[in-house]
DNA sequence: GAAAGAAATTTCAAGCTTAAAATTGTTTTG
DNA sequence: CAAAACAATTTTAAGCTTGAAATTTCTTTC
C-alpha cells in the first residue's frame, strides 16, 4: 500500500477511447493514482510524526486530538471527538487518559447526563498545542513549498472531486 | 490530522499578489491542502482495511507485504522489503512470522551469508494474494469511479509534483 | 588471524488502533 | 413503575508500529 508508487504501467486516461472493451475493466490507472496519493500522504505523515516526537516528545494522535479541542473552547463530548477524528471510541478513551494525566486536558461528567464526558484543553494544554501547531504549520509549508501556487489550487480542486467520489461510493455501498 | 478537512479559511493561492508581507508566512492554504489530502487517504485506507478484514480476514500490512513479494518470484531480502514498504525492520519481522505460520510465505537463510533472510510467496500465498488483489482493484476502482478520466490524469500529474516537493524538502532537511 | 567495525535481523518496551463485549446511565413503553 | 431499548463510554484481546538496544554474522584491518 505504501512504497515507491511504481506499478510501471502506462496511465490509460491518455487513451481513453481505445480498449474500452477489455474483459473486466482495467483498474490499473486508478491503482496507480491511489498508490501515488498514498505515497504522498505517508511521506508527510511520517515526517510529522518524527518531528512531533523529536521536538515535543509527542505523537500525531495527541496532536490531532488537541487540534479538535482547540476550536471548542467549551470542550467537546467524547463521542463527537471520536467522530471528527474518524477513530474508534475506545481509542479516544486511551488518548484522553494520557493527556489528562499530563495536564493537557480536563474532563468533566455532564451533570444532566452522567454518561457524557466533556473534555477540554487546559490553559497549559492550549499553550503547548499552540507551540506545536505553529511548528506543524512550518513543516507542512516546507514540505509543500516546491508546489507552484497554481498547482496548489488545482490540487485542492481535484482532491475535492476525489473526496466527493469516495464519499459517494461509500454511501452507495453502505 | 484526520477529520473533516475544514479549516474554514479562504485559500490564498487565489490572491497571491496581496498580503505577501504578512509577518511570518501564512501557511493556511498548505494546511488546508494537507488536510484534504489526508482525508482522502484516510477514507480509502479505512475502507480497504475494513474489506480486507471482512472478506479475507486479513490486514493491510499483510496485503502490502505480499504485494511486494508478488513481483519478486525469487523472493526478496527482508531489508529490501522493509525499505520498499517504508516501515521499520522490526515490523517486517513480526509480519513475516505470522504469514509464514499461516503458510503464505516461505523463508530461507542465504547459505553464503547467514545474516540474510529471503522470503517469498508460497504457491498457496500467491493464490490467496491474487484473489485479494483482484478485489482490492475493484474497491479502489469503485471509490475513484466518480472522477472524470481527465481529472484522474490531472491528479496524477499534480501529485507527482507534490511528491517531488516533499522528497526535495526531506532531502534538504536531512 | 584476532579484534574492531559494519550489516542484517530480532527483541523489547511503549504506544496506537480496532471491533466486539461489557458497563453504566437514560429513556421509552407496556 | 418495571422492563426493554437505547446511548455513551470503557474494557478487552489482538494486531500494528516504532526507535533503540541486543544478537548474530560477516568483513576489514592491524
Amino acid at each position: 500500500m505504501t512504497g515507491d508508487d511504481t506499478f510501471d504501467i502506462a496511465p490509460d486516461w491518455l487513451d481513453g477511447e481505445t480498449k474500452v472493451l477489455e474483459a473486466p475493466h482495467d483498474h490499473r490507472a486508478e491503482l496507480r493514482l491511489w498508490l501515488r496519493l498514498l505515497t504522498c500522504s505517508t511521506l508527510v505523515e511520517s515526517e510529522v510524526r518524527r518531528r512531533l516526537r523529536e521536538e515535543f516528545d509527542s505523537t500525531l494522535p495527541r496532536f490531532d486530538l488537541m487540534a479538535q479541542l482547540e476550536r471548542a473552547p467549551d470542550g467537546m463530548v467524547l463521542g463527537e471527538v471520536s467522530k471528527r477524528m474518524m477513530v474508534s471510541p475506545g481509542n479516544i478513551t486511551v488518548l484522553v487518559e494520557r493527556l489528562t494525566e499530563s495536564g493537557h486536558l480536563s474532563r468533566t461528567t455532564l451533570p444532566t447526563d452522567r454518561r457524557v464526558q466533556i473534555i477540554a484543553l487546559t490553559p497549559f494544554g492550549r499553550g503547548e498545542f499552540e507551540k506545536m501547531a505553529a511548528r506543524h504549520a512550518d513543516w507542512i509549508s516546507d514540505l509543500f513549498a516546491g508546489l507552484a501556487p497554481n498547482d496548489g489550487g488545482v490540487l485542492m480542486d481535484e482532491l475535492a472531486k476525489l473526496k466527493r467520489s469516495i464519499v459517494a461510493s461509500l454511501a452507495k455501498g453502505a
